[in-house]
DNA sequence: ACCACCTTTTCTTGACATGAAACAAGGCGG
DNA sequence: CCGCCTTGTTTCATGTCAAGAAAAGGTGGT
């Protein structure tokens, strides 16, 4: 599906990548001969590619132990004016909140290339809790967090984005494209989504979205829980400092000038 | 200096991070001409590596406005952990208690290179105050965090981590070689160290370190203030505070297992 | 002192990164 | 409305330079 993206690719700079990542998954020091294990790549090769990331302060050579371990280029790549990362840091006041008053995991979301995209997490500290990983994705039909931003769209770019046929990926799953774009008109008025175990069974989520001056969404938080602790009050109050936290953000982004540019996607070939 | 660390460089490898640094330093989304220009790189080379870049989620494309911005590939590799980014984390709350109890500058550094590198700083809220750059880095000898980096590791390292001979920065720079060996084994009788206008004129700051149960220091914390608001009672008081907060810390990192090792220099040759 | 293991260096080869140039696709002004 | 001009994409021939085998240099253990 993707062998148009699979042009013109670079060997090198692929490798490298995955070298990098090793070492930054290693949770400690790691030696020449192990990346090549792991790698399995030529132990020139990865002893290259090392010198070179090291050369970029990308990782770090520890000349004792002849070790190597994740350097401190990569905070100045990830924190470099990054649009996710300064969204992330407007955001985490207000999800730690909404954790602490409801105890139930915080997610924050954006659209990226027709799926949401976690962002960040704030877990719950109950046992039984909603679980998602950062950089994960998920998709925009069967999450609360997808449907919230596809209502605050233009109409134009909900028909593009919303496949013409979408996955069931449980018995609520709403596959039928005329009842979902019903549905984000509903959002659209009332300012939350729901997802009633459309996603995952058993699981409730409630979102609403972080818009800019021009109400488009530029991104979404949501509150997931196991839907027996998502009933009718609960919900309501849930919802009602939902809305009002991403009220919040959507102001404080306003302040700001870095603002995240959700991606949208191309008009349907 | 360096002619030897310039060896087995890939280009490739280092073409495309400069590429990607210049997208992840762009305020806005970047189009592949701007890149160009910035880059000085053949346009061709320049596409190639946004789409490598791209197919490994550090960079996304914007279908829309064809221009690329950090991906959340970024986030993958800078906390996946990363034993800096979990030695900020467990450091920032005392940090901040510091910084919000004195309203001075709070930096975090370790050793690395045979210099002290900066990993974290909390900016005093005056106007007038120190600031330091995250990942940039200063000598050892000038620094109270440079010295209290080196009081806290065997005499055989403080001897070949020390340069023969160490350049004067300002007057009171101390430059004799004996001399500084001579305080380290009184900062490492005291615990803490001290910096008085020896990196910079009219500055002064006072370093901890933060050490593992071998009495090794991992990493140091310093308060820096222009020399007349750190005279003698508060710096007593910065002092106790500091030390504290440090031998907290080093107790939490006993906690953890993923512990921070310094990098050591290499025997002299 | 020998051996085993690991990093570093050297060297040859051909795969492939390269970049000029042509092509396609919008966008803007005339 | 048309055509020029900017920007992204594709193609292709070339020679660079990344690759990897193999050997040398170091280090620590027994």
């Amino acid at each position: 599906m993707d062998s148009e993206l699979e042009r013109y690719l670079v060997q090198p700079v692929l490798k490298a990548m995955q070298v990098l990542q090793l070492v930054c998954e290693a949770s400690e020091p790691i030696a020449l001969n192990d990346l090549v294990r792991a790698a399995a790549l030529p132990k020139t090769t990865v002893f290259r590619y090392l010198r070179t990331l090291a050369a970029l302060r990308l990782i770090e050579h520890e000349p004792d132990s002849d070790r190597y371990r994740a350097g401190i280029g990569l905070w100045w790549l990830s924190h470099a004016s990054n649009p996710y990362e300064t969204l992330r840091q407007v955001c985490r006041p207000e999800m730690k909140r909404l954790q602490q008053r409801f105890n139930e995991t915080v997610n924050l979301g954006v659209l990226s290339d027709r799926e949401v995209l976690y962002l960040d997490i704030v877990e719950s500290e109950r046992s039984l809790r909603m679980q998602a990983t950062i950089g994960a994705t998920d998709p925009l039909h069967s999450t609360a967090l997808g449907k919230a931003l596809l209502a605050f769209r233009s109409a134009a770019q909900r028909e593009t984005l919303l496949p013409q046929s979408v996955p069931r990926l449980t018995p609520n799953t709403i596959v039928d494209r005329v009842e979902l774009l019903d549905q984000l008109e509903i959002i659209r008025a009332t300012g939350f989504a729901l997802d009633l175990g459309e996603n995952e069974e058993g699981s409730c989520c409630v979102a609403a979205p972080i818009c800019d001056d021009r109400n488009i969404a530029l991104a979404a938080i949501s509150l997931s829980a196991p839907a027996a602790r998502m009933d009718g009050a609960v919900r309501q109050a849930i919802c009602a400092s939902l809305m009002t936290a991403c009220a919040e953000i959507g102001r404080a982004l306003l302040g700001r000038r870095a603002e995240v540019q959700s991606t949208q996607a191309q008009p349907a070939a």
